[in-house]
DNA sequence: ATGAAAGCGCTAACAT
DNA sequence: ATGTTAGCGCTTTCAT
């Protein structure tokens, strides 16, 4: 089977360029003639080499994806949704797997920015250095970044500081005085991340509401056992435990409430900032959470990015002259869900 | 920057099949031309185009990873293995999600095995239909799969079966008699999956001990709240309430240890099958598992597939005449590993 | 050790 | 509407 376009053509009686058109759709093929070559492809069994075709066109059906976790729910799920997308649209999906910290980040920066074999890419919870920026940007192919913190590409984030601000006046509005935030390490040094966005949003609110005293701000690593190990300290000593917590990331509030109940304590009001779509682990764990759809992300960022692929390949036309190579910033909508078993403090009831 | 090899050659005053030599190191340069072209080549930032090379020399350097799922710890981490081991190698991943049931398999398949965009592939946890396999078979590109029902290719499989039979007889050994298991959709029917080995050595366990009577299988979605569920199922009657659970996923065992927790029951001894490496979710839960380091399975896979590749090619040079199409079946070893707090029932304390 | 030339499989002007 | 021709950028015989 197999066999190369020439044979195609050959054995449907026309010329290479022909069949080319007939199978690609590209260009005017008179409707039997059409139906030669593709019966002539499907005796031989013939599929077109997308090498061939990228080298020739100079596109290659294909979009990389740079991620930071691999092993968590709302990476996951915002790559199954890019990942469908991609595929409903024909192209390949290569993935590259960035985490923050990296020894070998500048290779791989290196090495797939350099490597042409992607036509543009998406980034997920990518928080890059200036340096790192640039160098993205400096690539001629489109990028949308999900969640990350670069900006002068196409972006969908959320507004990480409203967000802490409304997690943390959500338990305020509950009673709560002594609330605590767990946040990713180093949060305090770098303001212009997410969990540093978040972190922001509740001191503002713990400061407009007058409990500036107390702030009490605990680092955790972005995984369930980080979150026990978190809340194992944060709920160590009874004098300053506090009644409520606020925590930057699903698996860390999970860890939270599992260690608050093997502690014996009587589950605080918790509230995680990220929900997860489909089957949310969150909602099982009756947390307050934010709802904001991973799986749509991932799709929504391919339509930007194939759409703004379009655009480019238009504006390569005679006839157009804009240059449109504006970014689109889009908000991405969360909505606070407030569970039942939210709880109040143990002195308001 | 950029540009093509002949602007190399020209700059370094060598003939483009100099400059390919020289700089991807086969056949013979002298030194010192080398040296030439490797600076004329960082002078114009040259970045060799990969498509090129590919349609010249039939080798892609890209591996496909199909994958059942990407939302859960076990092959969150498979991936990440494989990902980081075939970078360290230079290939690029391709990634396809191939969900059980999916409406588009079939899609799937035929679009992904007849694009010959990779030279080897991965799966990891892939229960494939005959049709399936025989297609995977048919591709004439090395196929490595990981905890999957495909026989004929590379292989890498734990011994499920082996491994029901112990965790039930572990909880046994702990005096436990109702012990239930928990396992995934229609293993009961099909019995060439992990799941479905997972449950006939959980069968043949009791029917030895003559326990036969007091066999619990229950199905559950592998999630947490598919744990959760069927655990809320499963212990919410006291006077058949079993006094242990053999879980076949890590997930669904986390989400029995919840509901229990919440339903007030006396955490019963709890058994998961997989073990998670690096960060043990299912160690923090002090959950008896089975460790079998899914990071290195995926590095193992990597390094199977791309021996074969490169045996392949060798078996293409004029001296060596083995077919050397041997098929690898690796058995990757699994270690019980008994948390402290696995209990003993309460009628035996 | 190096160069000349053919070719991987396709697409896209351009010509008819 | 179809065919001719010239590449896309690289690798690799085959000569020298």
């Amino acid at each position: 089977m197999s066999g190369a376009i020439s044979d195609v053509a050959a054995l449907a009686g026309v010329s290479k360029a022909t069949a080319s058109r007939a199978l690609t759709g590209r260009g005017y093929v008179s409707a039997e003639t059409r139906e030669r070559v593709v019966q002539a492809a499907a005796t031989i069994g013939y599929v077109a080499s997308p090498i061939a075709a990228s080298l020739s066109t100079g596109r290659t059906l294909a979009i990389g994806v740079l991620t930071s976790f691999l092993n968590r729910w709302y990476f996951g799920e915002v790559l199954e949704g890019a990942e469908g997308a991609l595929r409903a649209r024909g192209y390949d999906l290569t993935l590259h797997h960035l985490p923050p910290d990296s020894p070998e980040r500048d290779r791989i920066f290196d090495s797939y920015l350099t490597n042409k074999r992607f036509d543009g890419m998406i980034s997920i919870g990518i928080e890059a250095s200036q340096d790192e920026i640039a160098r993205l940007l400096a690539n001629p192919r489109p990028l949308v970044s999900i969640g990350g913190n670069i900006r002068g590409a196409h972006s969908i984030n959320i507004d990480d500081q409203a967000l802490g601000r409304e997690a943390t006046e959500h338990l305020m509005t509950l009673g709560h005085t002594r609330i605590a935030h767990i946040t990713g390490h180093d949060a305090e040094l770098q303001t212009d991340t997410v969990h540093g966005r978040r972190l922001a949003g509740y001191l503002a609110a713990m400061e407009d509401a007058g409990l500036t005293s107390a702030v009490h701000v605990l680092p955790a690593v972005h995984s369930l056992p980080g979150g026990y190990e978190a809340a194992a300290q944060l709920l160590r000593d009874s004098r300053i435990r506090p009644t409520a917590v606020f925590a930057s990331t699903d698996e860390v509030a999970i860890g939270i409430i599992i260690a608050a109940r093997r502690l014996g304590i009587t589950v605080p009001a918790e509230l995680s900032v990220i929900g997860i779509d489909g089957h949310s682990y969150a909602e099982m764990f009756a947390l307050t959470t934010f709802e904001q759809e991973p799986r749509a992300q991932g799709r929504h960022a391919v339509e930007i990015l194939l759409q703004d692929l379009e655009d480019e390949q238009r504006a390569q036309a005679p006839d157009s002259g804009e240059p449109g190579s504006t970014v689109s910033e889009v908000r991405w909508p969360t909505r606070l869900v407030i569970r039942q078993t939210t709880t109040r403090p143990e002195s308001a009831e």
